[in-house]
DNA sequence: CGGGACTCCTGAGGGC
DNA sequence: TGCCCTCAGGAGTCCC
């Protein structure tokens, strides 16, 4: 599921491969998406160079050198892998079921010697072109809060943006307006390091308990990070590799299993909240 | 305005 | 083996 981490890994995996270089052609395979791809609007992206490529959120923003942004958002399933020129298959050594995958590849831009193709199962990730003077007014980026790994992301500001809030800290720490780039697997697992209950609501949090939020979301992804990203089920980055950053969960998807804090024998427990799962320590999580 | 429910979609996994 | 059911959960939309 990717997450800040997963889509920072991606970002890295894709600076890597097509930074600087110009796309020879582009290819709609099924541009049945969130939103539908717009055939005239990507293949006008032939013949450019991408200059540059960043993350906002779980946002990737690929920059091409004709004032045209390529905003892509991986849903749930979306990813990008590489194929080489003159090789007809997958290099199966990471995908295992081969043909169901390549079944929902969406789009592919050519390069010299070799394609990048964008592929997603659910169709719930999305790809649009847009003007790079319209990019921060887009509805997807314009209400995004602070990124939780800058300093913008303080005791402060999220102090502020929580005190009076009937929501649970669950739901406001998922919520991209207060802050931007979290999911459901990372916030629980910072949860579990501040040591709060996910049922807490914003406006009974302790600063202490805030301060400790900020410290532990900021901790977790930067491991993530360096591991790699997590990999659930199905996610690989570019170069097709799988993080190991699920090897640290300490509360995700372990319902009924001992907790994994020092002194603490306390089970973890599942919760449905707004339609999602959360899992916490009924013991240290208070 | 806030917040909850619903929606898109496919595959994995459990029960029988 | 296979059918049916539930679950995964990002984010936009709708409604109270």
């Amino acid at each position: 599921m990717p997450e800040l981490p997963e889509v920072e890994i991606t970002k890295i995996s894709l600076s890597k491969q097509i930074l600087h270089k110009k796309v020879k052609n582009v290819t709609i395979l099924n541009p049945k998406l969130r939103y539908r791809l717009n055939k005239q609007n990507l293949l006008s992206l032939k013949n450019k160079i991408i200059k540059k490529i960043i993350r906002r959120s779980k946002y990737l923003l690929i920059y091409f050198n004709d004032s045209n942004i390529l905003l892509v958002h991986l849903g749930m399933t979306g990813r990008f892998y590489f194929v080489k020129k003159g090789k007809n298959k997958f290099d199966t050594s990471f995908y295992t079921k081969n043909e169901i995958i390549k079944k929902h590849d969406h789009l592919k831009l050519s390069f010299k010697g070799f394609d990048l193709v964008y592929n997603d199962i659910r169709k719930f990730g999305f790809i649009k072109k847009i003007l790079s003077i319209n990019i921060e007014s887009t509805k997807h980026l314009i209400s995004l809060g602070p990124e939780p790994l800058s300093s913008n992301f303080s005791f402060k500001y999220l102090k502020n943006k929580i005190r009076n809030s009937n929501s649970s800290v669950k739901n406001l720490l998922m919520n991209q307006s207060v802050v931007s780039g979290l999911g459901n697997i990372y916030v629980n697992e910072a949860l579990f390091r501040s040591c709060v209950s996910p049922q807490r609501l914003g406006k009974f949090l302790k600063d202490m308990e805030t301060r400790k939020i900020i410290i532990a979301i900021k901790k977790v992804l930067k491991m993530a990070i360096k591991a790699g990203g997590s990999t659930i089920q199905n996610y690989h980055n570019s170069e097709g590799k799988i993080g190991s950053y699920q090897a640290n969960f300490k509360v995700y998807d372990r319902e009924g299993e001992i907790c994994k804090r020092a002194g603490c024998s306390g089970k973890i427990r599942r919760l449905i909240a707004s339609g999602r799962s959360s899992f916490f320590c009924i013991k240290c999580q208070t």
